[in-house]
DNA sequence: GCCAACGTTGGC
DNA sequence: GCCAACGTTGGC
């Protein structure tokens, strides 16, 4: 079982919105390294922390998991995309994965990244290293369990 | 392979 | 809107 936090900025895909669609493929990364530990590392039943990022409260609102395992991101090769790649139709293939997550628990109280920077058991977080802009990281089972016990 | 230029992220 | 930090691109 791994654990990972996901970025998603409201205004494109909230979790109000993936409440509302019961399950969501999480297209449109573009980023090598967070699409690595989606097709390298997501395994199916692992738990996800929700994070709102570039808004007015920025944090974690819920957990949600792993549904389906990697598979090739269809929005790379759709010239209507935002997400449209280039370099993915060239080759005839899209260079770019993604899952499938689910819903599991809307925290009691949005986990604000202000509380989870002033909480002495999460200074670990990569969230919280300076410069970090990776919109999917992994989380220790000791951080998730802190954010859980403390949010959830 | 270097590195400058450019684009993006994301908190504030 | 600002800007620090980082990733990517492309000329050489």
């Amino acid at each position: 079982m791994n654990y990972w936090l996901m970025k998603s900025e409201p205004d494109v895909f909230s979790w109000d919105d993936l409440e509302r669609k019961r399950r969501a493929s999480w297209d449109g990364v573009r980023n090598f390294q967070a699409r690595n530990f989606m097709r390298d590392q997501f395994r199916l039943g692992d738990c996800v922390l929700f994070y709102h990022s570039s808004c007015a409260e920025p944090g974690i609102i819920g957990i949600a998991k792993v549904v389906r395992e990697a598979y090739p991101d269809p929005t790379a090769l759709d010239p209507k995309s935002d997400y449209y790649d280039p370099a993915s139709a060239k080759a005839g293939a899209s260079r770019w994965f993604m899952v499938d997550i689910e819903p599991v628990q809307r925290f009691k109280r949005l986990a604000s990244l202000a509380e989870i920077r002033g909480n002495s058991g999460l200074q670990t977080m990569l969230l919280l290293r300076k410069g970090q802009r990776l919109s999917i990281q992994p989380v220790t089972e000791k951080e998730f369990k802190t954010i859980k016990k403390t949010w959830g």
